[in-house]
This record gives structure tokens, sequence and C-alpha cells, in this order.
DNA sequence: CGCGATTTGTGCACCACTTCACAAGCGCCT
DNA sequence: AGGCGCTTGTGAAGTGGTGCACAAATCGCG
């Protein structure tokens, strides 16, 4: 389940506030979700948890990291240094969360050789060296669009088998390979609709809820608004 | 819908490879998703596109911008200019997707004052003189996750009704507010567990395709792991 | 003017997920 | 030792999204 990071995230920050053990009502708050949905996911991974007392947190720890085969720090290689990418080769949230920026990667040969939290960028032509040298399974790419389809095919064919994406656009790979995209103006976009839903609704009388906006008439759309009230 | 950005992004990249009008079946292709999905999604806006035809590239991407309130380019203010900060202050993707980083602000008076992207970084007690000025809805969190909930509680009492939240917890937010979360560790770790899921398949027997590993017995989990195969 | 090719819009069945509600189990207190 | 309160784990109902398949509609061509 996609849920299991948030709850590790929780664990770990009642971990060292000190607490032994969660009840699921507990930690479905720190995770912000429903505590039953909390307790069906944790019994998929045939759970811990003792009845009357609550989830040993350590040990809900230790099962959460193993399931995410977390249980050893993953090497990750970055592709594309650019705005993006220098911020996510300094995030220390990597790190701390089990993964290890083990290369970093970029096109530009202006780029390659400038050194970037202990790291040094190399070429991309390198990679399916690096790949194996590393035992790299995970590449992210932070290039412009354009170029973000042929960096994840020499990803794919140097051996990287999960992608994350942050470039807008859709990535195809070969079966077997898992791709996950971060689009961030897509979720300022998401928000901004949810704004104007809000402004449409401000003073309206209500509609129903019957679809996306408060428009009479289904969304008539730009211009074709018409006087609303009566 | 939340797809709707991703069409948008879609309709862009074919308008300018000057397509007047696309099919469902183009369309969805260039979205990554499924034709019905898709003319699923559209028949929602009451849309407009012709049998036999397709639909009106401009036009469809009129009414979905305006459906998602990019009529006019919306403000949003970026809290916390440190590595991540700085790196979404200089992401040109939000300029040319319909958004203005209209502030830059964080809370460390050795940041104060720093120019980025030609933007000044001002004091996190002008917020809400700020957010007035610019008539800002929309803020962004980028802060570590210890200053997260007191920012977001800043940025709601000073107006914001829309918060994307980068920093890695929960927020809670009166009613009326919308958050969205991006924690980038978490995608990476999603990625990691159809890495360890993919590595536990090969070579083992079929296991029904039962849960989310193929360890027999059901997830045992780290030490308890048995022999495999009888 | 009519026909066929093509594509949208949508009714319907299906599936997965969510949520409620409760029985089973555990520890603590008397 | 027994009962009581608390919490997990799960059956079952409710919900929403997905995808198929087809009717309606439009255009181009003869």
């Amino acid at each position: 389940m996609a849920r299991l990071p948030e709850y590790l995230r929780a664990l770990h920050v009642l971990a060292e506030a000190g607490n032994d053990t969660v009840s699921s009502e507990g930690l479905a708050a720190a995770a912000g979700v429903n505590s039953a949905k909390l307790r069906k996911d944790l019994s998929h991974l045939g759970s811990y948890g003792t009845r009357g007392v609550g989830y040993d947190v350590a040990l809900l720890i230790d099962q959460i990291e193993f399931v995410l085969g977390l249980t050893q720090r993953r090497a990750v290689a970055l592709v594309g240094v650019g705005n993006l990418g220098h911020a996510l080769a300094g995030y220390a949230g990597f790190a701390s969360r089990g993964f290890r920026i083990a290369a970093l990667v970029d096109a530009d040969p202006e780029r390659v050789g400038e050194e970037i939290n202990g790291l040094v960028v190399r070429h991309i032509d390198e990679l399916t060296r690096i790949v194996a040298e590393e035992s790299i399974a995970i590449g992210v790419i932070a290039t412009p669009a354009g170029a973000a389809q042929s960096v994840a095919d020499q990803l794919v064919s140097a051996g990287v088998t999960s992608i994350l994406n942050f470039a807008p656009c859709v990535l195809s790979v070969p079966e077997g390979v898992d791709v996950r995209k971060v689009d961030l103006a897509i979720e300022l976009q998401i928000l901004s609709f949810h704004e104007h839903r809000k402004a449409s609704l401000t003073g309206l009388p209500a509609t129903g809820g019957s679809g996306l906006t408060a428009l009479p008439g289904g969304l008539a759309g730009p211009g074709t608004q018409e006087a609303v009230g009566s």
C-alpha cells in the first residue's frame, strides 16, 4: 500500500517522542487517516498488535521498513543537476529516510565535474557503469521535459527498474519498470481548481453539489456565463 | 478532477505541435490514461467535442483553464527559502503554467533581504500584509517539518485558503482550507517497495498474488524468514 | 442526397477501496 | 480467579471510480 510510508514517518515521530506503544486511533491521527483503514492496512502485513494495548512502535517500524525494502539503505541515481536537481541533491530528507544519493549525472559537459554536497557530477554516458558499480535500482529524473524520455531510456538500459520523474511529461518504459511522477505545477493547479470552486460558491445559491463548479447550466465556460439567481 | 491538469499539459504540447483537433484516443495517449476515462472526465465539463472529429484543442484548453481557475495568473506565497525553497523559487514550470510567485518569506533574519530570481525574501511577520497586498490565496510550505504547522497557522490567519505542503508532516487546518502534501521521500519509499516486491518475486514460485510481497506464510517479517520452495 | 466511416457521450456492470460495527482477545483491577 | 474496559482484527455494507460496449451524431464522399 502507498500509505505505509506515511505510517512509518508517523511512527518515527512517535518513537522519538518516547512512545513504546500506540493505538490504532493514535497512529491514525498522526498519519492523518481513518483508524479502521489503518488497522486494515496493518492487518495485511499479518501484523503484531495486541488487543487492549495497541501496537509496539519499534516492532511495527521494523515490520514496515522490511516490507518497504528499507532494511538496507538504497542507492539512487539523480539525473539532471539543474535548479531542482541541485535541491534534491542537497535534500536531507532522503538520507534520513533510507536512501543514499549514490550518483549525480548530467548531460551538460559544463556541469560535469561540479561538486555538490560532497558528490561530483558525472556525465550521463557513464550511467551504465555507475549503475552497476553502485548497485543502483532507482533513478530520479530532474531534467527538462524534452530530455526526460531519453534519460529514462538510458536509465532502463543501464539496469534501473524504478524511476521517479519530476519532468512534466509521460514516460513510456518497458513492462517491469515502475514509474512515479511528481509534477509540482500540477499540484498547484489542483489547488487553484479548489480555489476557483470555493470562489464560485461564495454567495451563490446551492446548486446541489451537482458537479465541478457552482456555475448554473452545467459549466457554461468562459464568456458564456449568465446572470445568477433567478 | 485531479486529472484535468495532466490533460491541460498534454493539450499544450499538442497545440505547440500544430494540432488543431485531437481525438480522445490521441489525447488519452498523450496524457497516459484510458480513452474512455478521458471522455468521461471531459463530459463532466459539459464539453465541446464533435463526434466524428474530436476535440478542438484551443477550445478545450480554454475550457480546462477556466475550470481550473487559471484564466488569470494566480499569485502564490512561498514560505521557507532553504534548499528546496530556493529550487521552487527558481522553478520555471510555475511561471509557465499559470502561477506567479509573488512573495518569498522566511523566519530566519539571516535570509531576509536575500534576492532570489528577482524577488527579495521578506520576514514571515509581514505575511498578513503581503497576502493582502498581492491577493494571495495559495501558500507553499517548504520549511522543515518542525516549523510547518506554525507556518500553516500563520498562512491561514493571513487569509490563505490553499496550501501546498512539502514538509513531511500532517497539517491541521480549519475547514474550508485545502491542503495538498508532497513528500519526496515517500515517493522514493513507494518505489523501494516495488523494488523489494520485484526482488522477492524473482525466481520464487508463484504465491497466487495474494498480497503485498511474495513471502510465504503471509509476510513473516525480518528475522523470521523461512526457507522457500517446499 | 444518402451512406459509411469515425468519434463522442453514456448506460451498465464490475472492481477496489472505504467505513461501520462488532466479535474476539488481552491486560488490569478487585 | 473473575469480571470489566479497552483495543485489535475482520465481516459486511456502502461508495466511488473504471472500463467496456454501444447508440447518437457528425463529416466526407460518391
